[in-house]
DNA sequence: GAGGTATTCAACCGATCGGTTGAATATATC
DNA sequence: GATATATTCAACCGATCGGTTGAATACCTC
């Protein structure tokens, strides 16, 4: 097993074309040809970095005619904030008990005599 | 140039081996020895997961001797949180713009009857 | 059914990635 | 100075990645 859910969703926003797609999608749906438009790459390689987001979770597709629209599924970004959070969170308060052992260390353990 | 901040920190933190570390520094500072132990792999292995985490801005190192411990710089996940909210919001706004679209619907138009 | 449009599949290619081994560097200890 | 510990550098290797070209599929229109 490659990629859980989480390295799929961070593998597919590592990338900058792919992250602008996401930033596109989320002003409305657009079928591959439209998402290849700005790129100076084929519609293959769109067609690629949509399945990638796709197999991510980030975006689905529906069928209109010969069209394939791609849609943006937000809510597999919180699986990610969730996890960004959570360590976040962990670090600040590490970081907010260091300052108070440094607060309560009595008057005569000065760690350092100013210069 | 290869890759702007974004990309660095998602692409660091699209490898589990390194998202482990992180959860594990968020915790306490480590040593690349103390962060090997673990794995099945080589501490040259780590090393490199350490520079790829450091490049990102994601840890910086300080020196102790022999030994150079590693430290996690929470505040660049911010970097990060706030890309995604931006579109994740973005997208939760045009879905409920969608819904005020479907209420406002005449009475007429009812899009499905009921089964 | 012939032709156009939208999309994907398949094979290929160079670059990067995650790992290895082996040698080098830096620091402390005896 | 010799030895042990912690870390990195350098070269290599197979796999994956981001892109290409060329052919195939699916759907609409005439």
């Amino acid at each position: 097993m490659p990629g859980d859910a989480l390295t799929q969703v961070f593998a597919a926003l590592a990338d900058p074309v792919r992250r602008d797609m996401v930033a596109r999608l989320a002003v409305a749906d657009a079928t591959v040809n439209e998402l290849a438009e700005p790129y100076a790459m084929t519609v293959q390689a769109v067609s690629k970095h949509v399945k990638v987001l796709q197999t991510a979770g980030l975006v689905s597709r529906s069928r209109d005619a010969q069209r394939r629209p791609v849609h943006l599924e937000a809510e597999v970004l919180d699986l990610m904030t969730t996890w960004i959070e959570r360590y976040r969170l962990l670090a600040e308060e590490r970081f907010r008990r260091l300052d108070d052992v440094l607060a309560d260390l009595p008057d005569d353990v000065e760690p350092l005599p100013p210069a």
